[in-house]
DNA sequence: CGCTATATCTATAGAAACTATAGCTATCCC
DNA sequence: GGGATAGCTATAGTTTCTATAGATATAGCG
C-alpha cells in the first residue's frame, strides 16, 4: 500500500495532479486510512503510470479515458484502441518534422555571433517568413 | 491597411487570439477605422508573424516579450538572444528524441491486429514500464 | 442611396490541465 | 508523547487560448 507520496515519487505525477486526475474520474478512488488518507494498490500504481505514459506521449486525456474504457472491456475488438493510436501517429510525425526544422533553425541562431541585435540570427530567424509553409503546421 | 480578420488568415493566427495577445501587450494596439475597428500595417504583420513563429516553436510568451524587447533595442548584444534560443535547444532535442522514440511505438502499435484488447499492442504498451526511464522525460 | 450579409467590437465566461494556498489533521519516529 | 513531515479538503490562480452574446461597422449590390 502507498501513500500519495510515494505514488507520486514513483510515477513523476505530482500530489495535486493525482488528486486531480482521482476528481476527472481518470483514476478510481482509492481505499482510505482511518485518517481519511490515501493508499494505492499495485494497481493503482500501473493505472496512474499508464495515464503517465499515455501524457508524456502528447494523449488528451479525453482520449486517455476511452483507452483506460478499452482496456478495462478485454474482449472488445482492439480496432478502436488502433485508431486512436494511428490518430496521434500523424499528429506526432508532423511534430517531429517541425521541431526537427525547427532544431536546425535553433542551431543556426544559438551559435550567432553578432555584436548586437540588428545582425542577430535569433531575431532574423524568428522574423523571416521564407520558410513558413514548409516549415510550419 | 488589414482588418483583423485578413491578418488572421495571412498569419494564421485566430481573431480572439490576435486580440488576446494585444491585450496581453504582445503586439500593440493598432489604429482604428472611424467606426473603431482595427486595422494593421505590414509592420504589424511582420510582428505577429515573429509570434506566431515562435510559438509553432515552442517558446513561452514571455521568452517572446523578451526577444521582442531585445529585438526592438538594436544595439544590444545579441548573448540574451542566444541565450533564449540554446535553452529551448535543449529542450527541444529533448523533444524530438521523447517523440521518436514514441512514434516507433505507436508505429507498432498502431499496426496491431488482434482481435481484441488483451493482445492489443496499444494497450500493453501504454502499460509497460519497462521503458520509462529511457523514453520518458 | 439603401439594404443586407458579413465582419468587428467589447466584455465576459469557459476550457484544459494543472499548480498553489490556507487551514486543518494524520502518521511516523525517536 | 511530541514534533517533524505528510496528507486532507476546498478554493483560487495560471497559461493560452476559444466561445458566446449582444451591439455596431463596413462592403457589395441593385
Amino acid at each position: 500500500m502507498l501513500s500519495i507520496g510515494e505514488l507520486s515519487r514513483q510515477t513523476g505525477v505530482k500530489i495535486p495532479t493525482i488528486r486531480y486526475y482521482e476528481q476527472m474520474g481518470l483514476i478510481t478512488a482509492p481505499e482510505r486510512t482511518a485518517g481519511n488518507q490515501r493508499r494505492y494498490s499495485r494497481a493503482g500504481l500501473g493505472r496512474l503510470s499508464f495515464i503517465k505514459h499515455a501524457r508524456d506521449l502528447g494523449l488528451k486525456i479525453e482520449d486517455i479515458r476511452e483507452l483506460l474504457t478499452l482496456s478495462a472491456q478485454p474482449d472488445m475488438p482492439c480496432a478502436e484502441a488502433n485508431r486512436i493510436a494511428a490518430n496521434h501517429l500523424a499528429a506526432i510525425r508532423a511534430r517531429i518534422a517541425r521541431l526537427q526544422s525547427l532544431e536546425a533553425e535553433l542551431a543556426r541562431m544559438s551559435t550567432c555571433s553578432a555584436e548586437n541585435i540588428k545582425d542577430c540570427y535569433v531575431i532574423e530567424s524568428l522574423s523571416n517568413h521564407a520558410l513558413c509553409a514548409k516549415n510550419h503546421t
